[in-house]
DNA sequence: TGTAGATTCAACCCGACGGTTAATTAGCTA
DNA sequence: TAGCTAATTAACCGTCGGGTTGAATCTACA
């Protein structure tokens, strides 16, 4: 719960349910029971995975009337985007290595450095 | 344990102590004792979080000797960053939205952008 | 052969997580 | 005011996660 926010992030999304609900919040707010609707648990459990999310800052929860419509708030994606975006060029590199590999294929010499 | 491979990647990604084992993969493999070595816990903790990340897939452990050499595999990387990207939209509206605003705060002014 | 080192396995502690049901708070409306 | 609805809080349960210590396993090497 004193996670790092980083960790808060990655620890909110390491659930299906709570993405889901990020993916329903994608196409507008929503209030509680209505996120819930699609679910097999409990309004309770919902509202839980709620309070994770808005803890990461996912989400932000404003009271109408006797509702409470969640909205989505992407920040935090845009952290996750960068810090995954360190690793980009190891992928690429894997990509590139697989070219190599291809093209070492069909040349015929290659030399090897340890 | 169970859980989807989203999920488990989010999961694995979602400890400090994890994230910094792959920062020092990016630069090379690792031992399991090296990697311990910065770290204040006892190297049989490092060991379970090894088997977090390689059940996540973003490690791979090879033997070699008595060592047990760990790599870092990317590739579980680029899914959470596509993954991420299904949000790109929501948060670059947000930008404009933001640049909008600063625009009409400066009106007219010089314009120095990447 | 025996011993030292690298790593994992096993058992345990404690707190967090995901879920439940029951009770409580808050706000609309008859 | 009472009563209905939305949502949270409280208490509880079983499991998992991160940490420990201690023992087991595997390998190199004197």
């Amino acid at each position: 719960m004193t996670a790092d926010p980083v960790s808060a992030v990655f620890g909110a999304l390491a659930d299906p349910t709570r993405r889901a609900i990020l993916a329903r919040l994608a196409t507008g707010e929503a209030t509680v029971n209505e996120l819930a609707a699609p679910f097999p648990i409990s309004v309770q459990a919902i509202s839980k995975h709620l309070g994770v999310l808005e803890r990461a800052g996912l989400i932000v929860r404003t009271r109408d009337a006797q509702w409470r419509r969640c909205r989505l708030d992407p920040t935090p994606l845009r952290t996750v985007a960068e810090w995954v975006d360190q690793y980009r060029r190891l992928w690429a590199e894997r990509y590139d290595a697989l070219d190599d590999y291809l093209h070492d294929l069909k040349e015929t010499s290659h030399d090897r450095d340890p």
